[in-house]
RNA sequence: GGGCGCAUAGCUCAGCGGUAGAGCGCCGCUCUUACAAAGCGGAUGUCGGCGGUUCAAAUCCGUCUGUGCCCACCA
């Protein structure tokens, strides 16, 4: 096959009668990437189309959303590049702090050793190794793809560049006091050892145990209610609500705590529902956000009680207990007190895990780095407020501004060695240095800089921007930002997308990252449900490039891409997918046959047939529709308008029409010869950028050009011929007519059946020889007889059949079809009398019952003479 | 607890005010200038229930049921 590609097409050239796309797929890639093609040029005059890909994680591997989003972002790009667009698709990856340094931790695990064994700096190395040998094996899987991506500019979020970047905005943001440090309650993964953000956390209905435990003695007492027994360790305060008469003799007095020494006071909060348990709740300052604010608003002392790995600090019975020991413990011993006044369980509530190693997290209070996020937030908003920004689908919109509208204080720091360490520098007397990128770090004795990283989220949010070389006034940045597409799934809007939003609009001065985000569902199986491990049901996609190829795989889940709505997909569409590229394949191979060609001029009006000019009245059509999907992020829909004007109307109606033209050879052959390459051509334009390989194998060798890749993509020309269409749609009538009464009659599809035909007087008459030969109707003899005739389209077909046929079957058939064209009449002529309607309805809606009720009686008309046609009527 | 979405053919989904659609699956018959991974023909639905608006409702409104997702400081 590739011999082939290679070949101009001044001879026949074979093809195999089956696509293999295994042997087309790897070669052509290699030839693309070689060419250049997705190489873009900063210096080039033509308008720039960029799209910067989601930076997967270093420790990923091609799945299927990837594979998903990839297709779509490739036809973006592909179609782009096609309409003359200096077209950008610029990869990349994620360092993926926590993730990564997970992974690594685990290997150290297998040999028995901890990040720790190792120090900060060898163990950095270690992931760097890690990345160079194991990471990235995605880019890999995105070459069997086919995404056409700009290798040269592939960017690492920790990339030298792409670090300054890191600490120019840090810096910019400390000294416009957007970025700060403060002790707060934060989500502490005991296992991880840092701090994660709240969106970092995944609640989860668990099962849990609340027990009510008595405080203080005799009067001076009450009962709160907890999940969280341990914690009381470092209650400082019981609150009730101020207005709850129950505790109003309490408020303002001390009550003894259980199992310590201490007593606590007693406050007033309207944040406790009165409602809820006793309506009385231990606070617990260090160890529960809500209980923090509630310390907050009565100046009340916070005591850590836990280690950051979750174990109680506290002397005493309970000291080294990891928090889960030390609940039943605590339970226990307050049992045996008999201040266990009720317990209930289990007693499901929501507990929030990491989201990366599903530890239960742990609040804790800590010093943390924070992006005050307000004026940040607020832009990010009103850019998509005001239309600068467009969602698709619009409706997505909602969630973005729910979360922009009310956006806590972003938690920044982690305790990670995997990162961007934080460029801030302490003195030796409680100084604080924000170190920005071109400045030296303050040196002297006692100076050390903070040891935490930055979430990864933060680098990924400059992602449009520093990949292009900010902060440098690079001629990338200047010829590619703002990028114009963000395509990505709804699940990272607000780890993303919004961060993205924030950053470029403060470091881009107000200009957005991109004036479009088009929000992808989730790849699912076939029967809808998600792809997960406990389930059995994730698929790897390249067992189905392997098997099927890349570009069944593409077209599948292009064909799947409704805006916003998740995708299912099944093996068994894979391959509907495959048997289409290669139907496209055969045909394209039918018409190398008989010398389709793209040469010369397109023969003018006169010199076409109807099914040409039809075919081409429908292919501008096609183009056209195809423009709009595409305007419209549509790929479900150009996808099937594709499949349905390729497959329907090209293969299976206009290259059958023109076997009989082939057939007939002269010059009207050559007109058609010329045609079908023309509608090919346009076709595998059409199609290439979501099928990219069997489309350019193909063309290259229908047309002997180069590359699909570089060529110019196809215009509506603007060719209409409603006469022709309605033609062919009455021969179509007769030829499908003929068939269902052949097929209903036990007829054999290949059996040679003497028939006349009277087309005098209709269009038909040219399409005689086409009838003829589709429906394999033979001259009639001397002998002729017809035993049917079939009066269809203003023509009438009458048969010989020598044989009997089932006149009562028939007869049945046609009795019913009569009755529904009948009723179809009479309901078309009710709304047409209907005055109300006629009144309130748009023209639009009148014509098409107009239209159906002449429909309806023609019908009626052929049905009738047909059955008044049938023997012994 | 709040918000959003979805319920249409056996399955997965389009359609979103004017005659119910596609792909796959299913049932027949077939090697016919490419393709059996194909061709031709066929069957299949009270468009979740109940109300309402309208000349007209799968489509708009209300409500119920089922189902999915997101958010939240459910002690």
């Amino acid at each position: 096959m590739t011999e082939n590609t290679q070949q101009p097409n001044t001879s026949t050239p074979e093809l195999p009668t089956q696509y293999a796309p295994a042997e087309v797929e790897g070669p052509l890639y290699e030839r693309w990437v070689e060419r250049g093609y997705f190489t873009a040029d900063a210096k080039s005059d033509k308008k720039p189309y960029t799209i910067v890909i989601p930076p997967p994680n270093v420790t990923g591997s091609l799945h299927l959303g990837h594979a998903f989003q990839h297709t779509l972002m490739d036809a973006l790009t592909r179609r782009k590049r096609m309409q003359g667009y200096e077209a950008l698709w610029l990869p990349g990856m994620d360092h993926a702090g926590i993730a990564t340094q997970n992974k690594v931790e685990q290997q150290l695990a297998e040999e028995g050793k901890s990040r720790h064994d190792l120090g900060r700096e060898a163990f950095v190395d270690r992931v760097w190794r890690w990345k160079e040998e194991y990471g990235g094996r995605i880019l890999g899987q995105m070459r069997r793809l086919g995404d056409g991506v700009d290798w040269s500019r592939e960017r690492f979020t920790m990339d030298e560049g792409l670090s300054k970047a890191v600490q120019t905005i840090f810096k910019r943001l400390y000294d416009d006091e957007l970025i700060y440090r403060a002790e707060r309650i934060i989500n502490w993964c005991p296992r991880c050892l840092t701090a994660i953000s709240d969106i970092e956390v995944e609640y989860q209905e668990d099962d849990g145990e609340l027990v009510s435990i008595r405080y203080g003695e005799g009067e001076e007492s009450l009962v709160v209610a907890t999940t969280r027994a341990e914690t009381m360790l470092g209650d400082t305060a019981v609150a009730v609500h101020p207005e709850d008469e129950r505790y109003a003799h309490l408020i303002g007095k001390q009550i003894k705590l259980p199992l310590t020494d201490r007593s606590i006071p007693v406050v007033a909060d309207t944040h406790v529902d009165p409602e809820f348990g006793t309506g009385a709740v231990k606070v617990t300052p260090a160890h529960d956000p809500n209980d923090f604010a509630i310390g907050q608003r009565h100046d009340l002392p916070s005591m850590t009680v836990m280690d950051e790995r979750g174990n109680i600090t506290v002397h005493g019975p309970f000291l080294g207990l990891d928090r889960f020991e030390a609940r039943s413990a605590i339970v226990g011993a307050l049992r045996e007190q008999g201040r266990i006044v009720a317990e209930k369980r289990p007693y499901v509530h929501s507990v929030g895990h990491c989201s990366r190693c599903s530890t239960t997290v742990e609040p804790r209070l800590s010093m943390q780095w924070w992006v005050k996020v307000g004026p940040l937030a607020k832009a990010a908003g009103d850019a998509v407020r005001d239309g600068r920004v467009k969602i698709h689908p619009a409706d997505m919109s909602k969630r973005y501004f729910d979360w922009v509208d009310n956006m806590h204080d972003w938690c920044i720091s982690r305790q990670l060695w995997w990162g961007h360490r934080i460029p801030v520098w302490y003195g030796p007397d409680g100084e604080v240095v924000c170190v920005g990128p071109d400045e030296e770090p303050p040196g002297g004795e006692g100076w050390t800089q903070d040891t935490d990283v930055l979430d990864t989220w933060f680098s990924s949010g400059l992602w449009p921007f520093s990949t292009l070389g900010w902060p440098e006034k690079t001629p990338d940045l200047e010829k590619f930002y703002a990028t114009d597409v963000l395509l990505t799934g709804h699940d990272i809007i607000f780890f993303w997308v919004a961060r993205m939003m924030m950053f470029g609009l403060y470091a881009m001065d107000g200009v957005a990252p991109f004036h479009t985000i088009a929000l992808t569902g989730l790849v699912r199986d076939e029967r809808g449900k998600k792809m997960s491990k406990s389930f059995g049901n994730v698929v790897d996609p390249l067992d189905w490039m392997d098997a099927y190829g890349s570009d069944a795989v593409r077209f599948t889940l292009a064909k799947g891409a409704n805006p916003g709505t998740d995708v299912p997909i099944g093996e068994d569409w894979v391959q509907a997918s495959r048997n289409f590229a290669n139907k496209i394949w055969n045909a394209t191979r039918f018409a190398l046959m008989n010398g389709a060609t793209v040469e010369g001029e397109l023969p003018p009006a006169e010199k076409l047939s109807a099914a040409d000019r039809w075919i081409l009245s429908r292919l501008n059509a096609t183009v056209a529709e195809v423009d709009a999907f595409y305007d419209d992020y549509q790929f479900a829909k150009l996808a099937d308008a594709l499949y349905h004007f390729a497959w329907d109307e090209v293969f299976d109606w206009y290259v059958e029409l023109s076997k009989t033209t082939f057939t007939g050879g002269g010059e009207q052959a050559k007109v058609s010869a010329r045609v079908l390459g023309e509608v090919l051509d346009v076709t595998l334009k059409l199609l290439h950028p979501v099928v990219p390989f069997v489309t350019e194998a193909l063309w290259t060798t229908l047309t002997g050009k180069e590359s699909l890749v570089v060529t110019e993509w196809p215009a509506d020309s603007g060719f209409r011929d409603a006469a022709a269409e309605a033609e062919i749609a009455n021969l179509q009538q007769v030829i499908t007519e003929v068939r269902r009464f052949r097929a209903d009659q036990g007829l054999q599809p290949g059996q040679r059946v003497p028939a006349r035909l009277e087309l005098g007087g209709t269009s038909l008459a040219a399409h005689e020889g086409a009838i003829r030969q589709l429906l394999r109707l033979q001259p009639a003899g001397e002998d002729f007889s017809a035993t049917a005739t079939l009066p269809v389209a203003g023509a009438t077909v009458a048969l010989d059949l020598s044989g009997t046929i089932d006149v009562e079957a028939e007869r049945k058939r046609l009795a019913k079809a009569l009755a529904a064209a009948e009723k179809d009449k009479a309901q078309c002529e009710a709304k047409l009398g209907n005055e109300a309607f006629l009144a309130k309805a748009a023209e639009q809606a009148v014509e098409k019952i107009r239209g159906r009720l002449v429909k309806a009686e023609a019908d009626i008309e052929r049905l009738g003479a047909q059955l008044a046609a049938l023997p012994g009527a």
